[in-house]
RNA sequence: GGAGGGGUACCAAAGCGGUCAAAUGGGGCGGGCUGUAAACCCGUUGACUUCGGUCUUCGAAGGUUCGAAUCCUUCCCCCUCCA
């Protein structure tokens, strides 16, 4: 088997081939474009893309060249696969900003001294915007059945769950497909790869692009990552775990990735880091926390920086020993005449996403901290002297968030 | 266009004149146990509060009533069947 997809296979990253003995030669034939298509609905992508950005890396390690479709056009369209309600549609002032966002992360993943491996950024709307729907009717949609198309998945769970489709969102897989038609042509682009959901999309783009120019092209998806919990990986108890660097600090990025559950780690490290399969294997039965925290150093350099990623791991090693004066905590600036207030007004303060009355319940549950000592009283005023010994107090609002209070 | 069913909190779903800030389940949050894990147990889950209460919520706007998520009117949206 070819190396690449050999890599792909031992890492986990593969789930179904339109044709693996063909691409595989392909592979180790010469050098291909290969697209992945990106969802451009939010300011930026979060883990639950990672994997994918992950197959680009893998790409380029081999020496494929990684071309990112940052959908401007099917985004305006909105995907029904995987998907139980139409979704919002986004002004395309909106859309063009999340794409220059996106893009950065990329640029981050991947390499981009060597000109022909450096990733090609395309857009679809420049070519889904000028189709025209007589001409595009007669030359792509006579190849595709209605009767087909309801066999897919994407159209199939909709109809069964009596959830309705619109017109506009049916067509989605034909403007995927035709995406990959495109890039086929303009950018000798053979292989696209997605996510399992993507399948029946990515098929629909190979049939197209024999049908009309008689070439052979491929597909290969990738599993859906779900955690050993069943849960669909991404989100945290803060929300979205956010690839974009403003939206996400490094910390608490680690911190994702530092709370991965047991049975996922050797798993995520094959999937998301660097290191060789053989060093992992050689891991299987360290000290499972030890594995965390390597796994969370890994994940975080690689898109924060090594610095980030150290300076993230003695924050956590600080903050979560007993009684840690929380020194290396960023500090949060408190004028007096809020710290003069008690305590509900302060902690509302430095996290405005908490209303007041369930800060009084957390007083209530015991999970408030000053100094590490619980606060039971919601009128408790900080005695000022408590700043005079360090210069600081540390607040803690349950066991995992900490915060470095100067005044 | 015709006939019927429906829109309730983050989600699912009960309630169908007062005892409803609204059962129950999931999710979230907090506590306990631990290892910053899982599982499990407990608590909590509209806002504000001087902890007495006060204010805003059941698709939208009006109305009936001492009193409406519950009844009436109009409008909007969704689903099913027929055309």
């Amino acid at each position: 088997m070819n190396n690449f997809l050999k890599e792909f296979k031992d890492r986990g990253y593969f789930y179904q081939c339109t044709n693996e003995i063909e691409l595989s030669e392909l592979l180790s034939k010469k050098s291909i474009n290969a697209y992945i298509g990106f969802d451009s609905t939010a300011p930026s992508l979060h883990v639950g893309s990672l994997l994918q950005i992950m197959c680009l890396r893998l790409l380029q390690k081999y020496g494929h060249r990684p071309i990112v479709l940052l959908g401007g056009g099917t985004t305006r369209i909105g995907d029904p696969s995987g998907k139980e309600e139409t979704r919002k549609i986004l002004s395309e002032k909106q859309i063009e900003i999340n794409i220059n966002n996106i893009k950065n992360v990329f640029k981050i993943f991947l390499k981009t001294n060597n000109p022909k491996l450096k990733p090609i950024f395309v857009n679809n709307y420049q070519w889904l915007s000028k189709l025209n729907y007589i001409n595009f009717l007669r030359d792509i949609g006579k190849h595709f059945t209605i009767n087909k198309m309801l066999t897919f998945d994407s159209v199939k769970l909709r109809l069964e769950r009596e959830q309705s489709l619109s017109y506009m969102e049916f067509n989605y897989m034909i403007l995927q497909a035709y995406d990959f038609y495109e890039l086929n042509k303009s950018k000798n682009c053979s292989l696209q790869i997605g996510g399992s959901d993507q399948w029946g999309n990515i098929v629909n783009g190979v049939e197209l692009i024999k049908r009309e120019s008689g070439k052979q092209a491929y597909g290969l998806t990738t599993p859906l990552i779900t955690l050993a919990s069943g849960v669909k990986m991404g989100k945290t108890e803060k929300g979205a775990v956010w690839l974009n660097k403003e939206m996400l600090s490094s910390y608490d990025y680690w911190q994702f990735w530092r709370n991965t559950d047991d049975r996922d780690v050797l798993k995520f490290l094959k999937i998301f880091t660097d290191l060789s399969l053989d060093e992992i294997n050689s891991l299987q039965g360290s000290d499972i926390n030890q594995l965390k925290i390597l796994l969370a150093n890994h994940a975080t350099e690689m898109l924060h920086g090594k610095k980030e990623a150290e300076k993230s791991e003695n924050l956590a090693k600080n903050t979560f020993k007993e009684n840690s004066s929380g020194e290396d905590l960023p500090g949060i600036k408190i004028k007096t005449d809020i710290l003069s207030k008690n305590i509900v007004e302060i902690i509302s303060f430095v996290n405005k996403d908490i209303s007041k009355s369930e800060i009084r319940r957390l007083i209530k549950s015991n999970a408030i901290k000053i100094n590490n000592k619980n606060i039971k009283e919601e009128h408790y005023v900080i005695d000022p002297n408590l700043f005079l010994e360090k210069g600081f107090i540390k607040l803690s609002i349950g066991k995992k968030k900490h915060f470095k209070i100067i005044n």
